[in-house]
DNA sequence: AAAAAAG
């Protein structure tokens, strides 16, 4: 089965080729054609899946039918976050180079005028966030009247965020008559209801969640006591044969604060979180994607939907409060086919967020201890690493290991630093390892991950988690 | 408890 199969244009398919795709994913191939056939659609799935190309691919060719150049905009995309906006806008661009359609992308946090002017000038595709659209409208400077065709992105999300009014809103201001198209990752009664009021005998399609089912991740859980959790990750880094990663905080403070640990500790890093003006936000996630920096520290902003290539790790360097994080969380690696991993730092207070994870995704997620010795529950006596990671036992009173574990036993073993035979197939880019900033001049060519690690309890601030009295075999590293 | 989205 191929792109061509499914009713697309020849233009279409010619910019699928150039963006390197071959063969459509299976909620393409489910979706496409019943889009293109004017149908109302629910997609259960999320961006990881293909989701993104299954609707901006079919609504580029049923645009482009009617040419004439638009007064009103003919359709709608509404996206719950800004990055999540101009990545479907890339999407339109990338494919839709064969055809002369205007966008405007709606978000805010940057100035109107430009999106004023080009919604005067006039443009098919609308791809907003409802705040701003909501804005707009309410200043006159839109006409939704012509929007005959209306996608909801990420609707469970937007649930999340509190936008269902404002999606009930927007759905009264379009014409009745409309194609619409809802995608939802999970399809809690009230995104159902949202569902039943405004489309219109959709055909359902239905992918598996990509967290809960993919094998592609390999996760793990790594205890660590709250004090040692920046150390853990370090040696977590530097131990991993590292393409790019990302690694989420629960803070924005917590984001700031890691990130400038990390560049002072010589890593690439760069971070991203709602309390940055939005072209900052827009620029550091660009760094990333083009590899100036291989790490991106991280808040839920970026936790959903956000659709980076070859993002080989995923680290939770604080354990997501809520279990549906986690599992968007980690599916931002092990993307289209390729493997990924997923480390969790996990302190004795987290406990209970990794049963709520595996009581979700009804998956155990192995522990294994933190590779510089810097691991362990606090109290426990810790058996020597590698055994440590050897051992599949069960830990804190977890249960027996399920079925599953079968084919996961194929694979070599699981240790913090996998001896992975395919270490020198990986192609392209050489991992970058810790690095001095661009700006330093660099001391050496290898780099002294002994000598770095001496230097670095300066580098630590006062934060880690760490507020009361610190216990006796901490000091040390504690500016004295 | 946090983050996100309109300023």
């Amino acid at each position: 089965m191929s792109f061509a199969d499914l009713g697309l244009s020849d233009e279409l398919l010619r910019a699928v080729e150039a963006a390197g795709y071959s063969e459509p994913t299976p909620i393409q191939r489910q979706a496409i054609p019943s889009v293109l056939m004017g149908k109302d659609l629910i997609g259960i799935a999320q961006t990881g899946t293909g989701k993104t190309a299954a609707f901006v691919l079919p609504m580029i060719d049923i645009l482009g039918e009617g040419r004439t150049r638009a007064l009103m905009p003919r359709s709608l995309i509404l996206e719950p976050t800004r990055e999540l906006a101009a990545q479907v806008a890339e999407n339109f661009e990338k494919y839709g180079v064969h055809h002369k359609l205007s966008m405007a992308l709606l978000i805010g946090g940057v100035q109107m005028g430009d999106q004023v002017k080009a919604l005067e000038k006039g443009v098919d595709v609308l791809i907003a966030t409802p705040g701003r659209l909501m804005d707009l409208f309410g200043r006159g400077k839109i006409l939704l009247t012509g929007c005959s065709l209306l996608v909801i992105d990420e609707a469970d999300r937007m649930l999340d965020m509190g936008f269902i009014p404002d999606i009930e809103e927007i759905c009264t201001k379009l014409p009745k008559n409309r194609q619409t198209l809802l995608f939802s990752a999970t399809m809690p009664p009230v995104i159902k209801k949202l569902a039943d009021k405004f489309l219109n005998d959709p055909k359902r399609v239905e992918v598996a969640r990509p967290a809960t089912t993919n094998t592609n991740i390999r996760q793990f859980v790594v205890p660590v006591a709250a004090a040692k959790k920046r150390e853990a990750l370090r040696e977590l880094l530097r131990a991993e044969d590292l393409h790019t990663a990302i690694i989420f905080c629960n803070r924005k403070t917590t984001v700031r604060e890691l990130n400038k640990s990390l560049q002072r500790s010589g890593f690439a890093s760069s971070e991203i979180h709602g309390d940055m003006e939005q072209p900052a936000r827009l620029a550091e996630l660009d760094r990333f994607k083009k590899g100036d920096v291989n790490i991106l520290v991280a808040s839920d902003v970026a936790a959903r939907g956000l659709d980076i290539k070859g993002v080989s790790h995923v680290f939770n360097f604080d354990a997501p409060w809520h279990p549906d994080d986690y599992v968007h969380r980690i599916g931002r690696t092990g993307r289209a086919g390729a493997t990924g991993t997923a480390y969790t730092l996990v302190t004795p207070d987290d406990a209970e967020n990794i049963a709520e994870i595996e009581k979700l995704t009804g998956q155990k997620i192995e522990r294994i201890a933190a590779p510089g010795g810097g691991s362990a529950d606090a109290g426990e006596e810790a058996p020597p690493r590698r055994e440590r990671a050897r051992a599949e036992k069960p830990r804190r009173g977890e249960k027996p290991e399920r079925a599953e574990q079968a084919d996961k036993a194929e694979r070599p073993e699981r240790t913090a630093k996998p001896e992975r035979a395919e270490r020198d197939e990986r192609p392209q880019r050489e991992p970058r390892e810790a690095r001095p900033p661009r700006s330093e001049p660099r001391q050496e060519r290898q780099p002294r991950p002994e000598r770095q690690r001496r230097h670095e309890p300066a580098d630590d601030g006062p934060d880690d988690g760490w507020n009361g009295p610190m216990p006796d075999f901490l000091n040390f590293s504690i500016g004295g």
